[in-house]
DNA sequence: GCGTCCACTTGACTTGGATCAATGCCGCCG
DNA sequence: CGGCGGCATTGATCCAAGTCAAGTGGACGC
């Protein structure tokens, strides 16, 4: 994306491991620094209410969030499913137009909102990294779009936890996975199924059906286990040329 | 978003209209003057195609395009309808991971990508642009999650009817509409399901529904009057508090 | 160790939208 | 002007997922 590569690391902050680099003046780095600082809140916890306005851009360091919304009958959505890495708020709008709970102890790398959108403004790295992960996050909303508007409740269910699975993966810094993997679930039933468009009854069957299928293992409530990653695959409509599912 | 506020207008060109400033070099406009053409091609062309490489990244002047994937199976879903100042394709790739589809007569303003990911990384104008627009077509996006996972079928139609006008109103610099507007639909009945996820013969009976209710009139296929935008937008969950259904 | 609670599972039935099958309508071309 | 072809509408039926209603089972407190 730009001339530079990352070279310096921050645990899982993604902003200052992404968009600062050796070649650039330290100048960067201690404004950063000054700027961030770190906040870890309990499972359940609103880190944005929509509509209402939002203090600072964060970055998810640790555990798991969702972005939804909910209409007044009740119906909810979830839009978006944050892991570490990815950010909350924006610069350029006050507000949150979502939801955003934790869903399990999450630690957060927050900056002051006007403070951030003067680091975007001042520093092309840290600009830069955000439009592409921003751009990313386009991409990976769109495919989601595919799974909510076109897929059965069994897809759906194969599609998210395939997703899961790479995203978790991908967190330890591994590819593609294959065989047996665990996939730690984040969440209760009724989640997953505002995640996926579906009721509460019909994730629990679909768990059931893959499971009698063979196709995974459901050692726990808060735990699958993917016994034929390559199988499942194929019951989420993914025909292996890599085209990622969100 | 920036200290300067965008001054020179360009037709319906975004980035040139909405980047560049008066109080900035010369030099930045001459480089996007150099840097892009126009481009207009007839209905049906296929401006991209699904993770083959894309030459250009184009932002549409005129008409209208969808952007959509493909299963094996011939199953489609539209993940994005494309008006004037919409953008197709993105710095720091070189592959589409959606078609993308002329639904009109399209004009595009098109930019060597190799040329635009120059721009992009040396004025920070026309990065900032892109970056707010990429965080909002991301919250559009967002927003259409929730009509897909959790709307039936007619508030489906009616949430599409209501951001087809407004859009179509924007870009013709209006606010929020109400009472009668004519809606010009780019598309068959075909890709109305694929964009809201149900089959041709669930649009048309939708439609019949919503004609026999009173809401909207049909004076041909390809046009649609709503009589009562606020009646519409209740149909739709939209309980008028301002939050855009995508 | 025993009850209680709550999330989950399972079963029976309903229903919204898909599917299959005509039929209608309009534009176009000879 | 008349026939043809493709999109759209309408009707009949089916089925996947929703709804309503019992169970189950593990975690936790007492």
């Amino acid at each position: 994306m730009t001339a530079h590569d990352p070279v310096i690391a921050c645990g899982n902050c993604p902003i200052r491991h992404n968009a600062i680099c050796a070649e650039c003046e330290a100048d960067e780095l201690s404004m950063l620094e000054r700027a961030k600082s770190y906040k870890t809140v309990p499972v359940g916890t609103p880190l944005a209410r929509a509509g209402e306005p939002l203090s600072h851009f964060s970055s998810l360091v640790k555990g798991c969030a969702a972005m939804s919304r909910t209409l007044e009958d009740g119906r909810r959505q979830t839009v978006g499913l944050l892991l570490p890495s990815d950010f909350i708020g924006r610069p350029g709008r006050a507000t949150s137009p979502f939801d955003v709970t934790a869903l399990s102890e999450v630690t957060l790398c927050r900056f002051e909102r006007t403070a951030f959108e003067r680091i975007v403004r001042d520093t092309p790295h840290v600009a830069s990294r955000l439009l592409t992960m921003t751009l990313d996050e386009l991409d990976a909303a769109r495919d989601w779009a595919v799974v909510l508007g076109r897929m059965t409740a069994r897809e759906k269910l194969a599609a998210f936890l395939l997703n899961l699975a790479q995203r978790q993966r991908s967190v330890r810094g591994m590819a593609r996975p294959s065989g047996k993997i665990l996939v730690a679930l984040p969440m209760s039933r009724e989640q997953m199924g505002d995640h996926l468009g579906l009721t509460i009854e019909t994730i629990s069957r679909q768990i059931t059906a893959l499971r009698k299928d063979g196709l995974i293992e459901v050692p726990s409530r808060q735990d699958i286990r993917i016994l034929d990653y390559d199988a499942l695959a194929f019951e989420a409509g993914d025909d292996g040329d890599g085209a990622p599912i969100a």
